[in-house]
DNA sequence: GATGATCAAATTGTATACGATCTTGTGATC
DNA sequence: GATCACAAGATCGTATACAATTTGATCATC
């Protein structure tokens, strides 16, 4: 198990929060591949930490849908099924337009900037080569999406997207097909410069073709036997 | 502080999930204010389990929104600012018609008995009187969006809508004006009815109006420094 | 009498201990 | 040699113990 405590941080003073965000992130960078058991006396080991503070952030995360608690069995990361995936993106698409028609009403020049700078690094980390450059990509691509949620100013659908997006990215994870993802590089650019023009119309129709394709990219036909895939992974 | 073991239950075997539910359910029936200190020994000695438990079962909740929990201070029954309930509906608005276009995919005669059957129960509810009656009738107003959310067979959907219903129960404990919430009976007729001839287009009319008249019926003027409220409420 | 410091009580934060359940490997039996 | 029973080990579930923090009261001081 490599869960990468973040560099420059004490590994004392960690609390349930920072075990959390440091699986979340572990999960959502893909370092960690669904399926793996997160064994609590382990995790404790690894951030010289009792299993009651594993313990929390397991069940956190197992609330985000990131992780599966079985009863007397442990902690895995999740492993999405394919009707669990389509139901992620089913909300996203239910969701996101509306979240671009509400951060329109409060986005002024600034927003905007914001909202390219992303776009830029974005663009940046699509040239470079790597592993590492491909998860930053990843990860800059769910922090679009979340960009937006947050400037709805509405801590609750950020709250939404924020579950969605990390979900995405475990379901990403498992049945992408290839680094096709990066595509939607153009499509970001492309939504941003609809809303620039006033166009939500465009806006949110581009939102939906943009989820249609990185779902539509996706290869899920493989083992419908849920429970099986754990033994594979594992 | 009385939150009430269901009837006819074993005090032992209580987990987690149940002290969870059964907060969870005192919170929404209103049976717990808003402000509620939920001490870990206290609500422990109540279900004869100890702090651990307690403490996932809050933790859990806090997740949820229904309960806040500050550090080295405790758990406090949430106290809703206005802004949160503004962004509760809001969120509310924009999921809402997309559950009622989900749903109308799966929907067959069957589950529009079931819908009639609830709207029975609610109007039942609505002719009788005393404060019983009057909780249980709330409780089936949300009931009411629950059922469209599962109808839709997306458990991520029902999960987002479980936690608003539960938090614009909250709110409107909080902030609700009187028992004018009773009049959206009716409306939820309607929406059933224009959902049965297929007019989905008016039936997110309706739906989108309801919230709204929910919400208009809201008195949330009151005390805008929004800790101040948890210490006159305490 | 009001204000501020100090200490005791209460409550939460975290670790550890112990019991329950599941997994797995061994060996007896067919 | 395959199958089943059983026991040892590992892991989780829950309770308890102790440390850290906050709260509230008492008392000294201005």
């Amino acid at each position: 198990m490599t869960i990468a405590a973040r560099p420059s941080e004490d590994p004392t003073d960690v609390s349930t929060q920072y075990i959390r965000d440091a699986i979340r992130d572990a999960i959502v960078d893909r370092r960690l591949a669904p399926g793996t058991k997160l064994s609590e006396a382990d995790v404790g080991r690894l951030f010289n930490v009792s299993r009651t503070l594993v313990r929390g952030a397991l069940q956190a995360l197992s609330y985000e849908g990131l992780v599966n608690v079985e009863k007397n069995r442990g902690a895995f990361v999740a492993y999405p099924s394919p009707e669990e995936a389509r139901q992620i993106f089913a909300t996203r698409r239910l969701i996101e337009p509306g979240i671009l028609r509400e951060a329109a009403k409060n986005m002024g020049p600034s927003h905007f900037q914001h909202l390219r700078q992303l776009l830029m690094e974005e663009g940046r980390l699509m040239g470079e080569r790597g592993q590492t450059a491909r998860r930053a990509e990843i990860k800059a691509s769910g922090d679009f999406h979340l960009m937006l949620a947050s400037m709805t100013g509405n801590a609750v659908m950020q709250r939404f997207m924020d579950e969605l997006v990390a979900r995405s990215s475990l379901v990403i994870a498992l049945y992408g097909q290839s680094a096709i993802s990066s595509c939607g590089h153009q499509e970001h650019q492309d939504i941003v410069t609809s809303m620039e023009r006033g166009d939500l119309d465009r806006a949110c129709h581009l939102m939906l073709h943009h989820i249609d394709h990185i779902e539509k990219d996706l290869d899920m036909r493989e083992n419908k036997g849920s429970d099986l895939k754990e033994a594979f992974r594992l």
